[in-house]
Parts: structure tokens; C-alpha cells; sequence
RNA sequence: GUGGAUGUGGCGUAGCUGGUUAACGCGCCAGUUUGUGGCACUGGAGACCGUGGGUUCGAAUCCCAUCUUCCACC
């Protein structure tokens, strides 16, 4: 039986061997290397669908099981008809399974071989995700892509707890591959091992014997210097199976994309280009601005000169300063609509320099530009 | 006119039985933000404590005068 997603590569850059290709799933197909935009609890924060596909023109976004679990709890989405139908987005969705969440709760959780028991941090109330909880409850939400139940350990951790929660890690994804019944929906694996060498290449082992249509690397981009993250990234993809998706969890500054798209990945999400517009930052090509502060009191220009979306073609610096300053949603929005384009650009254009054989050419010249040292 | 109250960083206040660098909220300035427990977090600047005099080793704190604002009464 043919898989829910597949992945159809189309070219490798001859410069870096960085990755052109396809993700195939039952809502449509995704040009890779791709930005996924988070929307935890089924929104990504202040887009409505239509302009994330109209405007930011995201090909999939991210949701999550542990959010979506405690409100308005999974049976409410199915009862709507799924998330497609609950949040009226018609594109591919990937539901992260909550074991990043569980794990920050840090004191309110207890992780034993069976699962995790958790306070929920809305009222404190009791829980207990299990591999077998999580795929009912992905299950039910009815993402195209959902994620194994795992661990993220911190930065930084023993070797001794790494392995450990490595281990389980495994064990649990081929509980959750046991559990999984739905056809339409894939099941990807997520590669731990922390900043273990040793353990990243058990993990991607153990987990590529299960044969499962994709897989993720979690545990980097933790806080972790950059050295770190470029050296685990740089080690672990080339682990990872050439005929499926490779996916990059927790992902998003410029220079991080780039990279991830040059070791040989083909997703990345994160919540930062939405969570820094809530907090008056925007992304450019010149570099990171604080539009909230007072340089940009009176500054009639665009957020980017160089950029064409919606809040550029509007709106001067000065006014979205007085928006976010004022505390007002419309900040936020052209903040967001601005960040989340920047990256579908980045992404566009890396896909671009991929099938030109360009993209470390193309990387310097963006370092350069964006203001990167190294 | 009489009596009472009030006056502390941009704004609103605390401190006022006298004792080291005057506190807090908001605002202001800046930094952080990487599988969202976040419209969050971390820093920072900014006050001759209405003014003038006095008591005291020492006064934002006590006394006198004066001005400001508010209230009450005639």
C-alpha cells in the first residue's frame, strides 16, 4: 500500500547537495526545501487561512496535539470534521505530538516507560499522554502528517540520560507505528540522541528499521550555540533516508534555514518570524529591525524596501511602530503577514539557487547582506 | 475670608512615630525571542521629594512662612 506521503526528489545541488523536491500528501503537494508557519492551537496567531494561502502563500502549517488536546480537546475537532475542516484550511497540516510541550512543563510531569503524566498548564488538572494517547488523539485531529510521541531532552544533558531517553524515544515511535490505523494520515519519526554523535546515529538506526514514510531530527535548536547545532545538523541529516522527507524541527532565523537546506533538509517550523512580530520585530534582508523602537518614530519607508507583500506595499515603518506601540492587533498582523512572507521568499528563493547549483554562493551573498559574521 | 486637606521622576501613587544609594505601577529607552505554558521576558534612563527659612549630628519625613490645587463653611 502506497504511503499517505511520499517524496519525489527533483533536483540536488551540485554546489552544497542540498535537496529540490516534492512532498506529496493527501492535500496537495509541497515544494521543499519548505517554512512551515506553527499554528498551535489551530490558528497560526492573528492569519486568517485565507491570507496565510493568498498572501504569506504558506504550502502547510504546523498545529499541535498537547494545545489542541486540552482546548477544545480532540473530539470537538473530529466532530467538525477534522482540522481542515475546523480551522477551513484546505492545504496539508502537520500536527506536532506534544512531547515538546509536555517536556517544558519541566515540575508538572513525571516520565515513566508507559508515558508521561502531566498538570495541564491552563488549570492544572491531571493528564497522561502514552504513544498510544497521542496517535488517537493525531488520530482524531486528522493532520496529513503527524509526529511520533517523544522525548526532547534539554541542553545540555548527560550521556547516560541522553541514551536513556533515546532509547524510549525509540521504543515509543514503534508503539505509536503499532497504534497508528489511519491510511490517509503518515507517521514520521522524530531522531534524538541530543549532542551525542553515537546516540543521533542509534537513533536514526533503530527508527529507519521501522520504515516509516518520513523523519524528523528534534532535540537541536534548543538554546544551543550555533557550533553545536551546525555540527549535530551536519551529522544527523546525511542519517536520514534519501527517498522520504527529512524535517527539521523548532527551525526559523534566516541563517538556520539556509543551513538546514544545505545539510540536506527539506521542512522546517518554527513560532519565531509570528512570535517576534507580536513583539515589534520584523525580518528583512538588511538584517533584523526593532521596528517598535524610537529610530523608526517617523521613518515613512517599508519594513523591507526589498520586499513586495502585503504590509510593504502599505504601510510605513512609522505607522506599524505606533500600531505595536499602541498595543494594537494590527501591528501584530502586518508584523506577522511580513515575517511569515520573508521566510516563504527565503524558501523560494533557496529552491531557486538549489536547482541553479548556486545555494552556497547564494548563502554568502546572504550572510553578507542579511549581516551574519559567519 | 475662615477652616481642612494636598503638593514626591512624564503620569498616578507609596514612603511621612526623622537615620545608609527615595519605592511601586504605567509610560519612556534598549535587548532577547528557534517542534509557542509568551501581546512575554530581561535590563536601563529618569526625582535638587512645591518654594523659602528654621530645629537637629542628620529632614521627603518635625516647625514657621509662602504659593498651588481641591474640599467644606460663612
Amino acid at each position: 500500500m502506497k504511503p499517505a506521503v511520499t517524496y519525489e526528489l527533483l533536483h540536488e545541488c551540485k554546489q552544497t547537495g542540498a535537496r529540490r523536491g516534492v512532498v506529496h500528501t493527501p492535500h496537495g503537494d509541497i515544494q521543499t526545501p519548505v517554512f512551515m508557519p506553527v499554528g498551535t492551537q489551530a490558528t497560526v496567531k492573528s492569519m486568517t487561512p485565507e491570507e496565510l494561502k493568498q498572501e504569506v502563500q504558506a504550502q502547510i502549517i504546523l498545529s499541535n496535539t498537547y494545545h489542541l488536546y486540552l482546548r477544545p480537546g480532540e473530539k470537538i475537532v473530529k466532530e467538525a470534521g477534522g482540522l481542515h475542516k475546523f480551522m477551513n484550511w484546505d492545504r496539508p497540516i502537520l500536527t506536532d505530538c506534544g512531547g515538546f510541550q509536555v517536556f517544558s512543563l519541566k515540575d508538572l510531569r513525571t516520565i515513566t516507560e508507559e508515558g508521561v503524566e502531566f498538570r495541564s498548564h491552563l488549570d492544572g488538572s491531571k493528564h497522561f499522554f502514552s504513544p498510544e494517547k497521542v496517535m488517537q488523539i493525531e488520530e482524531d485531529l486528522g493532520a496529513d502528517i503527524i509526529m511520533a510521541f517523544d522525548e526532547c531532552v534539554e541542553y545540555p544533558s548527560t550521556h547516560e540520560y541522553t541514551k536513556q531517553s533515546m532509547e524510549r524515544t525509540t521504543r515509543w515511535a514503534k508503539r505509536c507505528k503499532q497504534a497508528h490505523t489511519t491510511e490517509n494520515q503518515a507517521l514520521f519519526g522524530i531522531i534524538q540522541g541530543g549532542f551525542y554523535e553515537d546516540l543521533r546515529k542509534k537513533s536514526a538506526e533503530d527508527l529507519i528499521e521501522l520504515d516509516l514514510p518520513g523523519y524528523a531530527i528534534g532535540g537541536i535548536s534548543v538554546g544551543e550555540p550555533k557550533e553545536e547545532f551546525l555540527k549535530m545538523l551536519y551529522y544527523t541529516a546525511p542519517l536520514m533516508p534519501k527517498d522520504k522527507p527529512r524535517y527539521l524541527m523548532g527551525v526559523g532565523t534566516p541563517d538556520y534555514l539556509i543551513e538546514s537546506a544545505i545539510a540536506g533538509i527539506d521542512m522546517c517550523d518554527c513560532v519565531l518570524p509570528t512570535r517576534i512580530a507580536r513583539n515589534g520585530t520584523a525580518l528583512t534582508w538588511n538584517g533584523k529591525i526593532v521596528v517598535r523602537n524610537a529610530t523608526y518614530e517617523r521613518d515613512w519607508t517599508p519594513l523591507d524596501p526589498n520586499c513586495d507583500c502585503y504590509t510593504c506595499k502599505n504601510y510605513t515603518r512609522a505607522y506599524i511602530r505606533h500600531l505595536i506601540k499602541a498595543n494594537e492587533i494590527l501591528g501584530v498582523r502586518l508584523l506577522s503577514i511580513h515575517n511569515l512572507k520573508f521566510l516563504t521568499k527565503l524558501m523560494e528563493r533557496v529552491r531557486i539557487e538549489i536547482e541553479g547549483d548556486n545555494l552556497l554562493n547564494f548563502k554568502n551573498e546572504f550572510y553578507k547582506q542579511y549581516g551574519y559574521t559567519k
